[in-house]
DNA sequence: TCTATCGGTAAGTCGTAGCTTACCGTTCGT
DNA sequence: ACGAACGGTAAGCTACGACTTACCGATAGA
C-alpha cells in the first residue's frame, strides 16, 4: 500500500501550509491552482507541498485535462493518524493514571 | 491555567528532541542533567527545549537542591492532545464517511 | 567559607525547510 | 497546428530553529 514512509508525520503536518492543504482537500478534491488561490503562497510552493504529501501517501492525484486534481488518500490519512496516536499511547502509558487522578487539578 | 499558548503544538512536538524529552518525562520526572545524559544533545540544548515545553504548559519544574526536576504537566498534556484532536476532527468531518466507506480499499 | 555541582542564559554557527522566480513540458481548445 | 492554460522542476535566496561553547548565579557539602 505504501501509505507511509519515514518522515515522521510530525514533520509532515508540522508545516502550517501543509496542514492548510490537507484541511482544504478534506472539504473536496481540488486542482493545484485552486489550492494556490486559497493559500498565501505561490503555486510552485503548493506543488512542492503536494509532493511531500504524496510521498507520504496522504494525497492522491489524478490528471484531468491540463489540470491535476488532488484528493486525500483515506488509507494514508488513517495510517498517519494511527502513527501519531502511537506517540500518545507511548507517552501516556504509565502516566495516564496521573492524568486521570489529578484531572485538571 | 495557562496550560497552552499559541505555538501550534505541532511546532512543539514537531521536534524529535522535544518528543524524546516528553516521552522520557512520561516515564518519570527527571533533572536536566539526567535528560541530557539520555539524549544525544548537550545540556543547554535540553534546557532550551524545556523552556519551550514549559512555556507551552507541557512541563512543570521544581527546585531540588542544586538540581531542578522536571515532570509532565497533566493538564498541559491533555490540552495539547485536545488541540491536535481538533485538527483531525476538522479534517475528517465531512470526509469521515469516505474513510469508513473505502476502508483500507 | 570555599569549592564543586547543577542549570539557566548569551552569543554565535550551521543546516535546512520553505518560498520565489524562471523555465519547460503537456494537454486542450480553436 | 498554434496558442493558452496548467502544473512540475530547477536554482537560488532567506529566515529560522537547533545546537554548541562560554559564562554566570545559586545551592549544598566539606
Amino acid at each position: 500500500m505504501a501509505t507511509y514512509q519515514e518522515p515522521d508525520g510530525w514533520e509532515i503536518l508540522g508545516d502550517p501550509s501543509r496542514r492548510a492543504i490537507v484541511e482544504c482537500l478534506a472539504v473536496r478534491p481540488r486542482a493545484v491552482g485552486e489550492l494556490a488561490d486559497e493559500l498565501p503562497i505561490s503555486r510552485p510552493a503548493v506543488s512542492q507541498h503536494l509532493r511531500v504529501l504524496k510521498d507520504a501517501g496522504l494525497v492522491e492525484d489524478e490528471a484531468a485535462g491540463t489540470r491535476r486534481v488532488y484528493r486525500l488518500n483515506p488509507a494514508g490519512v488513517s495510517a498517519l493518524r494511527d502513527q501519531l496516536d502511537m506517540f500518545w499511547r507511548r507517552t501516556l502509558e504509565g502516566f495516564q493514571e496521573i492524568v486521570e487522578d489529578e484531572g485538571k487539578s
